[in-house]
DNA sequence: ATATGTGCAAATCTTTTGCAAATTC
DNA sequence: GAATTTGCAAAAGATTTGCACATAT
């Protein structure tokens, strides 16, 4: 068929969905998950859940390789890619507003929306039990197993909004 | 700042979001705008009014080329960013589980939610009132002016889920 | 000791841009 | 006829891969 993509990338991810790690660091979750800790997923993990915005790959390396010049940027890839596999990250990509990057965030207790605004760029972060509610919704009307949810809305913050 | 990207695309875009337009054809709605309407617009607007599914822009691109061979793959990229910009489709990730791609519907009357199964691949659509009181609830509680929403969530359908 | 992770270089894939020619209103 | 859109070629970005070496358990 000529519209289908060559490359389906549906390898069947664990993702163990463990309900409220928010205290536990994503260091000890590695470990408890069996896998190895390096120097390098340390530096990026302890990077990711100190910062105070959503990062791409690459604004992650280059605060990385501010600690250790040799980390490259290969191994941030693959370093988000098993986060992202058991499920201790999220990717994002907040409207496209930055084009095609993704950007990260470690997986918090809740789960939240997005709000970026097309004018200002600002990302806010939104909790709700309506959401909540909506995902309970989901699951039972359509039997449909919920691993990640992603919300994201774009519009204009209360600052840019007109008149 | 080092993180920071060196494009930043807060282009203000103006989405009329005139709502309920389903019965209308994208041709109409672009002409009803003011815009040109060529014979590369009119071939890639129908292939996304028709489809039966979400197509990215090469996907899109190898189904206009069996109408016009002529049709070049920019043309395609730059119909996409322009019905993006008027707000007459909707970008989607769809999990990302087909790596960077980004996939593009029409927009129709009525926001809804896509299910991505992580082990088939299948896409499901999901409409809700619950979805639209969310909504209500952001523009309120944080005065922000929503002009899309995305909601995709990814798991195990019907089918897939286990036991 | 062995499995796993990393760096490096190069490949892939997607999307964007500059400019002259073609097209639409 | 003037403004906009297109095709082409090339650039720019983002992400992935192969392989030899380094590291963690």
């Amino acid at each position: 068929m000529p519209g289908e993509s060559k490359k389906a990338r549906h390898e069947t991810v664990v993702i163990p969905a463990k309900a409220g790690f928010q205290t536990v660091s994503l260091e000890q979750e590695l470990i408890s998950r069996g896998l190895r800790m390096t120097h390098q997923r340390r530096l990026l993990i302890q990077i990711i859940q100190s910062a105070e915005s959503h990062l791409d790959a690459i604004a992650l390396w280059e605060r990385a390789r501010g600690q250790d010049p040799t980390l490259n940027k290969v191994t941030v890839y693959r370093t988000l890619a098993m986060l992202k596999k058991h499920g201790l990250v999220d990717e994002l990509d907040l409207m496209h507003l930055a084009g095609g990057k993704h950007f990260y965030e470690a997986r918090a207790g809740r789960d939240h929306i997005h709000l970026a605004c097309l004018k200002c760029g600002r990302i806010q972060e939104f909790e709700s039990s309506l959401f909540e509610k909506l995902k309970g919704q989901i699951e039972r009307q359509r039997r449909f197993n919920i691993k990640i949810v992603r919300v994201e809305a774009g519009g204009y913050c209360d600052n840019c909004r007109e008149q």
